[in-house]
DNA sequence: AATCAATCTTGACACTGTCTAATTTAACCT
DNA sequence: AGGTTAAATTAGACAGTGTCAAGATTGATT
């Protein structure tokens, strides 16, 4: 029961939507290196260089896919951050749960989010970049709320900065030990995110 | 002043090793998209195919690059965890120190043994398993170390193999983040490593 | 000296990303 | 309305990739 016409245009209207979102689906069912260009054209109906007028690249495709997934992260910390009817230790908890679980549940998605494709030489498109800046700085404004709470074990001066690369890069890298297989036991993470929040609380 | 006479040899004696230690220097010079079987077999002066008398796979080749790779770590591991005259804070600290700086300074064969390239979806020689589980195990061990030392932050009962995997995960992430290019300020890992060691220490 | 297995080579196939030039359509401007 | 222009889409082609199959060459073994 499609409410759309279906005939058949030359034009097909909304092509770099669709194409975003049937990409998104080939990543989603079978991993980022099943994505092909041609094999997309072929899905979504069009010809194999039809993408090339609403994306300059692969690249560039791609950068649009982890753009969209930058803003779904952000919002879920921001949700994170705000939870209601939260003591601020369990909304610390809640933030490191869910991070991890967002890779967990989107495994290619954030592989290539934070892969090095579209990151390394100058491969990020100023979009991405925009989408992807203020949801990294958004884990410093965090870290700096939880350092002015007390929450966090340290000594000396506080840096917002620095606590924030080190939090940042244990969520990062457990999401990434778990999804990339070197984990064995997935079935921990749950686990493993409760212990790293009892090692960096002040006891 | 080549020692070796050069004759030109339909057999070429020792291609096995000639592979994996010129795919190596490839990896270094180029980064891992530029390490093709092809330009690999040219540049050792042998034939397209030749490699798959050594190597099932071109994955089977990566996988001798990596196993390579986690003898290194493994060794750097415990030259640390060892270090004379030392403090075990100061080696903690070194560890640490010692396992982002070598993930910096081989960025891509470092990017190749955590990728999911080699470890997914059973991709994973046995060979490269064989070395690399016990560098794995070695940071359990290690942990295990530091919590009997009361060294490590936290509450409650003990327990090494989960705070190894957030430990991992931290050294992980922060190399991962480094080298993918998404810190961008790559001048800063030691600053980032000491306020890691001093989140994680007990005040 | 003959045999055999290991080693290496050429040829071929199905993929991939992307460039160029032609074709079709929609939009816009008298 | 009609004609022009720009946007969208197309087929064709090229260089590159991994890998399979069948044949050629060699060193080792008997």
């Amino acid at each position: 029961m499609k409410n759309t016409p279906e005939k058949s245009k030359y034009h097909h209207g909304d092509l770099r939507t669709t194409l975003l979102h049937v990409a998104g689906e080939m990543l989603k069912e079978s991993g980022i290196e099943e994505v092909s260009l041609r094999k997309l054209a072929a899905r979504v109906g069009v010809s194999r260089t039809a993408p090339y007028h609403h994306f300059k690249d692969k690249n560039a495709l791609l950068c649009g896919i982890a753009e969209a997934g930058f803003k779904q992260l952000h919002a879920m910390n921001n949700r994170s951050f705000n939870a209601e009817g939260r003591s601020t230790k369990e909304k610390f908890s809640l933030f490191i749960h869910e991070y991890v679980n967002f890779a967990k549940s989107n495994p290619d998605l954030y592989e290539l989010m934070f892969g090095r494709t579209i990151w390394k030489q100058e491969n990020s498109t100023q979009e991405l970049r925009a989408a992807a800046y203020p949801c990294f700085q958004y884990q410093v404004t965090m870290t700096r709320e939880w350092q002015k709470l007390k929450l966090l074990n340290h000594s000396g001066e506080d840096n917002a900065l620095r606590a924030s690369q080190v939090l940042w890069g244990t969520v990062h890298g457990i999401a990434k030990l778990l999804i990339d297989g070197i984990y064995t036991d997935v079935a921990h993470v749950e686990e493993i995110c409760d212990y790293a929040v009892d090692m960096f609380l002040v006891h």
